[in-house]
DNA sequence: CCCGTCAATAACTTATAGTTATCATACCAT
DNA sequence: ATGGTATGATAACTATAAGTTATTGACGGG
């Protein structure tokens, strides 16, 4: 008792006649007459009444046909849906953005791949970016959206935009003026940094760390907002991506020396079977331009 | 995409291991290989992740493998429900009954059916036995449980017990210390019959005709008790089976010369599938043993 | 680092769905 | 009645595809 049984058993209903049936699934009559005998065969009793002229359903002939029926839209269904997974009309996947980035780059993405694939949900969660990688590895999200580690040998990675990393401190610093600064100029600043679990602090502790240095840390946060309003207020000097902070009072930007740059991209887990709703998005981050 | 292949599949999801379920599906593993690719070939992307060591759901299998349980669990209970109707715990039928054997035979014949087959359902159509006839000649019921009528070539019939008919009078009438009486002596007579469409009136009016009589009918109805009562009240005379009137005030019964006999039978169209509880009804009948 | 487990693949066999040709029967029109 | 037409059943055959055995290749645990 299979699918294609049903069908014709619902058609030879309709239509009343086993050569109408056999025509409109373009197949020939005695495979009809061998499919109804082979199900009724199965069942153990008839299900049409060919006796007279005209092609009858029996009384369980007709409550075959209502359960039938229900069986083949149900197929077809789920034959659409499927379709539609496969069409990128329907689908979700889980992706990892760090703050720094939801607030900088996700937007603009985000709101370009909602233009081309509007029937696609994302599921985001908010992490630091080293959190969101340990996310991919765990497989709790499809995606990262992250600023690169230096290293990251077992993920895949797709960069999307890099940004100059450039020291931020009050305008009436005694550095201020300078063209350029080097660590070793600031090594003896307090600094605010974001809290454990972000790549950014990983960044700067290191680039400390290559000349021998170890800072100050005045205040850790994990919000963009009050590392701006902190370096404002002298409490200490900060680094940020150069394009994060537009124009903010009192607070001045200047590039390091050498050139300091962060790298943002996309993360995911090879030798992985990735939802088409995930692999469309890597394959649109691919083709991405990222506009600053 | 057939029934076959959705429970590969659905067994696969469930033992997260191919060799396991072809095990436990009877066959072999490139079997359950061939018909998932076949599956995924069709949808056009993967339901299951095979690259690590345990087989793993996509996030689209995920969806697929719902819809899959959906259909086997239909189809599984659509199959449960034809082997019901053919073990005769489910299933109904069609029958027509005449009021004169709605109360004397049918109720016996209806309880010992019941004892035999509880969850058969019947649906009783109450009409004359002529009208019963046509009933099932146009296939409005499946059998009818009738007075057979003399000629009946084109239907199928069952006798079930033959009556006698016997003449019913005021116990004050001049004929009713006859032993027994005869048309010619029933010529004058008014009397009270069924009305048209019940078999009773026909041979009663035919027997009158053989003789080249013509009665004068006073009344009639097609309510048992008020013929019965009429004939107390020495309205007219009339004629019903034997054991269908018990003891009545004021009525006495006198065997008609020569006998007629009254035949009740099932009877049901020919070349035509009927019901499998109709059938095994029309079974149990053939085997039953009318009690008087 | 090798060995065991497990899915994929290839070549072949078997089962069965489908085909053509033909027959049997019910119904309709003459 | 009665012959013609329409329609389903049957038989013999073919083609498709589901299943089998034998083998390979890849991943992961001890």
């Amino acid at each position: 008792m299979d699918i294609r049984e049903l069908e014709y058993f619902v058609t030879v209903s309709e239509l009343k006649n086993f050569t109408a049936a056999a025509h409109k699934l373009h197949i020939s009559q005695p495979a009809i007459s061998k499919a109804i005998h082979k199900l009724e065969e199965e069942l153990g009793f008839q299900l049409l009444d060919r006796t007279q002229k005209k092609v009858l359903l029996t009384e369980e002939g007709v409550v075959f046909l209502d359960l039938a029926e229900d069986i083949l839209a149900r197929m077809a269904a789920a034959k659409n849906t499927m379709i539609e997974y496969k069409n990128l009309t329907r689908g979700t996947f889980r992706i990892a953005v760090p703050p720094l980035l939801g607030a900088y780059v996700f937007p603009q993405l985000f709101a370009d791949f909602k233009k081309n694939y509007p029937s696609l949900e994302m599921s985001v969660i908010e992490d630091g970016s080293s959190t969101a990688v340990d996310l991919v590895r765990q497989e709790d999200v499809h995606v990262g959206l992250v600023i690169l580690p230096p290293t990251l040998t077992d993920l895949h990675s797709h960069l999307i935009t890099s940004q100059e990393i450039v020291v931020c401190l009050p305008t009436d610093h005694p550095l201020s003026r300078q063209p350029f600064l080097t660590f070793e100029q600031l090594k003896d600043e307090p600094i605010i940094l974001y809290n454990e679990g972000f790549v950014l602090r990983r960044i700067i502790l290191d680039e400390y760390a290559k000349y021998g240095l170890v800072p100050s840390v005045a205040l850790s946060t994990n919000q963009f907002q009050t590392i701006k309003a902190l370096v404002a207020k002298g409490v200490g000097i900060s680094f940020l991506p150069k394009n994060s902070i537009k124009v903010v009072n009192h607070v001045t930007k200047i590039p390091l020396h050498p050139h300091l740059f962060l790298e943002m991209g996309l993360i995911w887990k090879p030798n992985k079977i990735l939802p088409l709703a995930c692999k469309a998005f890597i394959d649109f981050v691919n083709e991405f331009e990222y506009v600053k």
